[in-house]
DNA sequence: CGATTCCATGGAACCGATTACACGGAGAGT
DNA sequence: ACTCTCCGTGTAATCGGTTCCATGGAATCG
């Protein structure tokens, strides 16, 4: 790993360091003459300039920082897909760290980012915004939050519409005619979870269904905590005639359960998933699902962080959900209803 | 985004700079009571050393590169996962980036990693090994290499056992009565690609299957290419009565197919998919899959990154698939065989 | 023709850490 | 008491770029 400076880029073409580097970063004061001289001795040596070099001396790393709660989650997968190629569109490169859904590994993220000195951050956030987090704002890192907020910080965020997403979702199971609609709730620590939550019991109180609090799982967006969930609601002596489950991951779990105990979805029992996921459309019956635009999310949140990057004035984004009817929700097996 | 330098910790904990470097780098040559001090000042000051700073004095960045070629394929999330929680286990941190399955891409993400400085690589490469990555190698850089490997190009790698996996499963379908199967190849820029399709060509021969051409569908591991082959190949005037795809993005547009025609899967299709992930096992019927261990993969590509750094010998690792047989396998639909 | 402006260029300071080297004081050995 | 070691500390060089400032030559203008 011996590496080419710019000194020998220099002493080749036969100018002085200052030249070449105003010739390497494109500076409009270079003769044609240099110019030339330059680049082919930087092609002929093969240069490739020294990041840490370059942002120790300017204050900038040209690099933003992602920080997501769990790549595996394929709606996470989407975001840090499009944020890096909507920040690779306009020249900024990407860091992406995974918060595994834990507080501790967030923190173990943020310092990481810190200390490379990205220029802003895009984070998907979970705890009371205290730890790491509350020393990134307060040392006046440029933060924009995507998919989730913390109540009590001020930061220009891109969000969805949860409430109405749930509520279109208990409307709808509502019409069908269900009453004990069950529901694994995300970790309250999110705000995505606590939104998610309070819509269902606002639905439980709107459209009269069933108050029983054992209807409610306390799950964490990750799969085993699906399978938890369903396992208990369906092992009810009362068990729901529909569940609604607050992501894809916890829903996948709530679907290996029913296909293990071969509870017949759409008729026996209605599942509601949250994010449109391809395999939601393949399992059969096809999922209804509350959807949301991952894609969209992310690039926003990079044209949001860029333009907190340029002090220019940013106006939070809140998109809407749409709830997707396929054949996964039905009328209540009228075995079941009482 | 005022930063808190060594000088301000030394100045405030009334050392040198000297003394407070080596205080926060844990170096033994200091007295309990500027250790005291330091400390205490670093943290009233919330001091966060700049990475760039450090890395541009000793050579190493402590950061390796990641280089996947797709994060919303199932597979390679779960790859830069693994990859990420081993490597901060062992504390170092990574750098992930996106090839997006284009040559140019994974050239533009190389010449990101090598400016960033990263200490070492896993990648998951593509190409003939021209471009950045031949200019990598030449630097010096080390490389792991990931699932593919690139001919003729010496890194250690962990792979897996591809052709086994596609005659196992061809073996299966053989058994079961299907003569013409149809294949969704992957790209043949990739290693994996061409070993997958030289494996089902072999089978071919060795089981007698028809070898029409028209039976080969050239995708490129998205889904809109497994769409594509399975439009192409059910259209045929003779269609198969099994489908191979070649990797799990792909047997997902398999999939989105056969359910828009209702073609029902198991009995008038046999199909198997590659890679086993969660959602292929909550279709219906369930997919048979040619299954291998990413996370495995994951973990074992940084113990051999960690191996090259610290020059220790490695031996390159070639990890068993298994065929995992479920109900989306059966005889040949007989209306369809002729 | 002399004065002024403009521009390409080189020398040197600088970003924030690490570290080689020198130094001074304490403790040990004779 | 004198030397030798050892240890903690400070000074300054260093990593590889960028950029301020001064300089000299060419072009422009009155």
């Amino acid at each position: 790993m011996q590496s080419v400076t710019i000194r020998d880029v220099a002493a080749r073409a036969g100018v002085s360091v200052a030249t070449a580097s105003r010739v390497l970063s494109g500076h409009p004061a270079t003769s044609a003459d240099s110019r030339r001289r330059v680049d082919d001795a930087a092609r002929e040596l093969g240069f490739r300039p020294n990041a840490q070099a370059r942002s120790l001396r300017k204050t900038r790393t040209n690099t933003i920082g992602v920080l997501v709660s769990d790549v595996r989650n394929p709606f996470f997968a989407e975001i840090a897909h499009t944020v890096e190629q909507s920040a690779l569109a306009t020249g900024m490169a990407t860091l992406l760290c995974n918060a595994n859904e834990s507080t501790d590994q967030q923190d173990l993220c943020l310092d990481l980012l810190v200390s490379q000195r990205v220029d802003g951050m895009i984070v998907a956030p979970q705890g009371d915004g205290s730890g790491s987090l509350r020393e990134v704002l307060t040392l006046g890192m440029p933060v924009v939050f995507v998919d989730r907020t913390i109540d009590g910080v001020d930061v220009p965020s891109v969000t969805s519409d949860n409430r109405t997403g749930i509520a279109d979702a208990a409307r709808h199971l509502a019409e069908l005619g269900h009453r004990r609609v069950g529901y694994v709730a995300g970790p309250q620590e999110t705000s995505t979870g606590r939104e998610r939550l309070e819509a269902y019991r606002d639905a439980v109180a709107t459209h009269g269904f069933d108050p029983d609090p054992r209807l409610v799982h306390q799950g964490d967006f990750q799969v085993a905590s699906g399978v938890e969930g369903a396992e208990l609601l369906l092992g009810l002596d009362e068990p729901p005639t529909a569940i609604l489950a607050a992501d894809s991951l916890m829903t996948f779990g709530v679907l290996q359960v029913c296909q293990d105990r071969g509870v017949q979805i759409g008729s026996e029992l209605s599942l509601v998933g949250y994010d449109d996921i391809d395999a939601f459309r393949l399992v059969s019956p096809a999922l209804t699902v509350i959807a949301h635009d991952a894609a969209r999310m992310g690039s926003l949140a990079v044209e949001m962080i860029r333009d907190v990057l340029a002090d220019e004035p940013v106006t939070p984004a809140v998109l809407p959900t749409t709830l997707v009817v396929r054949g996964s929700t039905g009328s209540p097996d009228p075995r079941r209803t009482s």
